[in-house]
RNA sequence: GCUCCCGUAGCUCAAUCGGAUAGAGCAUCUGCCUUCUAAGCAGAAUGUUGCAGGUUCGAGUCCUGCCGGGGGUACCA
């Protein structure tokens, strides 16, 4: 049971009567932004009383006259412009936490209607290595899928991998024109990747080369336009002058634009030219680009020897990436690829051109959607699809197979326009009645601002980045047992799966416990911190509290039958039991707009408050055997809250560390 | 050009469809391990929420303009 949810309802007993449609005043029963305020909150007087054109205090003092808390809450209060104040009954919450000490649920309830949803996350490019951009969408969307079926929806999720791309006629070329035999005898991945990494550079190379010409014209026709600008006589009119000053100033932005774009398009030409061997490869091969373009329109057409080159391949990276999945525990119910799609893809053009959604423009087939300037392409001239033609067939299996509610993508902001696109797309084609949602996070940044790159140009590997978390992880976990000696020998087998956790752990919550929304500057120190608001708190908090069982020899059975009542006498004890109760509420936060972060910042407020409660209430030596009793049961809340919740963000919990 | 997002403490980020005195972590400083794990706790310091207007009981949040940064924008995904 949610307190919030019940209090809301409370209210909407009281505002019954007083407005025809209570539920937009109800979401601003809240919790109390400050401890001072009590426990809940609500501010509805003021935009009521501004309906019923009554002052807000009167407003509040009516509420509040026709508000039945009495068996929750103390007297409620009116304060300031006219928030009322709600302060829970200690004998209340002792009991509510007595009957969640019988709930495997922790008072979170399983959704009254259970929702099916698809879950699109993760969706590698199984051409190239995972690197740490793949942490977010994977993390992120295990998180909402365990929470999701937590509630009681039914989930299914699907990791869309690109095995059908153009990246793949890049790995066609290369196994075709440049590969290493023993290399790639040696390790197929290895070499598939090089391959993959080094074709994109010489398609870049070869496309850098050819839009040179057209960027140095229009940065002479630019200075041009600006040298005509200054030669104008100033206009006399003040308004006229500021007008000019200001055209005059993008026009001169818009120079400084094309020179750092003809600038950067020169360095990474020069890095080409710079290597010899490099610069050998790109002479050797002037026409790669459509040489890619070309593979990639024989896979789709079904040439035999590039099907057969596929099939080849394709394992060994699909066993890379199963291994980083394994490493961090994520499953999946169904990997149904792009590829998966390619035999569906001539029907969905097909259809979509039959009921006039799509025609052809420019030997392309096109969907025009209004407000879009530009069209969505769904075949290229070449008759090759794209992805929005498979987004378009997986959209339509997923309906035929499936019929969820709902379907999710976890997908980088930056593809938001694609998503528009498809989602309009899709709504003309007649799939109205589901809702379609991108799931947007922000893009992982160097400390330069800009879309994370090592230097050397390569993003940073998954797999290092997992290995050094775990390493580091190790080191604490060491330097700790070496700082108090005297612990069980057993203990030292164990190290490796507590800096499995924690490191691992660590990486996970450095993404969820971030607005998704917002880009973050990667940082590896941020990343695998293991201080502060990191998983390893959290961790640590659960390990206090097995410590305190173990120790005592606490038989949990018993506990949480006992009788005893629960005491709230110290404020720690309070302020913990108010925490362990709102585990709902927070759950609710994060399926509401799909935010795990709600989630991270709850469970840090939880072992936070459990922290101050360990150092002022002695559980084991408590002064009575009640007392003991009463601790030992909020503590057994505690740690299965801290379980279970991290547990819906996959992130394990340790007994020692 | 069109379009979307962002600008909050020295740094990295929060702030529940507009709520009370804008919060955490890191870094800095001061205390606390013979008492259940110091990966911790208690405390100090840190702000013109980019700028200027507007809307209202109330604005980091909504509107307008400006400044600054980033993304996307017809055949990559």
């Amino acid at each position: 049971m949610s307190i919030l949810v019940e209090l809301q309802s409370r209210f909407r007993a009281a505002l019954a009567g007083l407005v025809d449609d209570p539920s937009e005043f109800l979401k601003l029963v809240q919790p109390a932004a400050d401890a001072q305020f009590g426990d809940y909150q609500a501010n509805l007087a003021m935009p009521l009383g501004k309906r019923l054109g009554k002052p807000p205090r009167e407003m509040a003092q009516q509420v509040l006259q026709r508000l039945d808390v009495a068996d929750l809450c103390k007297q409620p209060e009116s304060a300031g412009p006219g928030f009322i104040n709600l302060q829970l009954r200690d004998d209340w919450l002792g009991n509510h936490l007595q009957t969640l000490l019988g709930d495997g649920r922790l008072g979170a309830a399983s959704a009254t209607v259970a929702r099916r949803f698809v879950i699109d996350y993760s969706a590698p490019n199984i051409a190239k290595p995972m690197h740490v951009g793949h942490v977010r969408s994977t993390v992120i969307g295990a998180a909402l899928d365990r929470t999701l079926r937590f509630l009681g929806h039914r989930v299914i999720s699907d990791n869309h991998i690109g095995d059908w791309g153009m990246q793949f006629g890049m790995i066609l070329y290369g196994y075709k024109h440049l590969r290493n035999e023993a290399a790639y005898e040696q390790n197929p991945v290895a070499e598939l990747s090089r391959l993959y990494r080094l074709v994109n550079l010489l398609v870049g190379y070869h496309e850098d080369m050819a839009a040179l010409p057209e960027l140095k014209s229009r940065l002479e026709r630019q200075e041009q336009v600006v040298a005509e600008m200054v030669a104008q006589p100033p206009p006399t009119e003040k308004a006229a002058l500021k007008q000019a000053a200001k055209a005059l100033g993008r026009a001169e932005d818009q120079i400084d634009q094309l020179r750092k774009l003809l600038s950067s398009t020169h360095e990474r030409i020069a890095r080409i030219e710079g290597d010899p061997g490099v610069e050998h490869l790109a002479r050797a091969h002037p026409d790669i680009r459509s040489a890619v373009l070309a593979e990639t329109a024989k896979l789709h057409a079904g040439d035999a020897e590039n099907r057969r080159i596929w099939r080849n391949v394709l394992p060994a990276c699909r066993d890379e990436i199963d291994r980083i999945y394994r490493r961090l525990q994520v499953t999946f119910d169904y990997t149904l690829g792009e590829s998966f799609y390619e035999d569906k893809l001539a029907g969905v053009v097909e259809d979509l051109e039959r009921r006039g959604i799509a025609r052809p423009s420019n030997g392309a087939t096109c969907v025009f959607i209004e407000g879009h300037e530009t069209p969505f392409l769904i075949r290229k001239q070449d008759g090759a699809f794209l992805y929005a033609t498979t987004d378009l067939a997986t959209i339509q299996y997923r309906m035929q197979t499936w019929q969820p509610d709902a379907i999710l993508y976890v997908v980088d902001h930056r593809q938001s326009l694609h998503f528009e696109q498809l989602f309009a797309t899709a709504r003309q084609w007649g799939y109205r009645d589901v809702e379609l949602q991108h799931v947007s996070f922000g893009t992982v940044l160097g400390d330069d601002g800009r879309p994370f790159k090592t230097r050397s140009g390569d993003t940073v590997g998954l797999e290092s980045l997992l290995d050094e978390a775990v390493s580091r992880a190790l080191a604490v976990v060491s330097a700790s047992d070496e700082k108090k000696p005297g612990r069980d020998a057993a203990r030292e087998d164990n190290r490796g799966q507590i800096a499995e956790a924690v490191g691992i752990g660590a990486i996970k919550y450095a993404d969820l416990s971030q607005n998704r929304t917002s880009d973050y500057i990667f940082s590896y120190d941020k990343m695998l911190a293991m201080n502060g608001n990191t998983a390893t708190y959290m961790q640590y908090a659960y390990a206090r509290v097995r410590s305190i069982f173990a120790k005592g020899n606490v038989d949990l059975a018993a506990i949480r039958q006992d009788a005893v009542p629960i005491s709230l006498a110290h404020s720690a004890e309070r302020s913990l039991a108010v925490a362990i109760a709102q585990f709902p509420e927070a759950l609710g936060l994060v399926v509401a707009d799909y935010r795990p972060n709600h989630l991270t910042s709850y469970l840090f407020e939880l072992a936070n408050r459990y922290s101050t409660f360990f150092e002022n209430c002695p559980v084991l030596k408590a002064e009575t055997h009640a007392l003991r009793a009463s601790r030992l049961k909020l503590c057994d809340l505690t740690a299965r809250v801290l379980k279970l919740g991290l547990e819906l963000l996959g992130i394990r919990v340790v007994e020692k560390m």
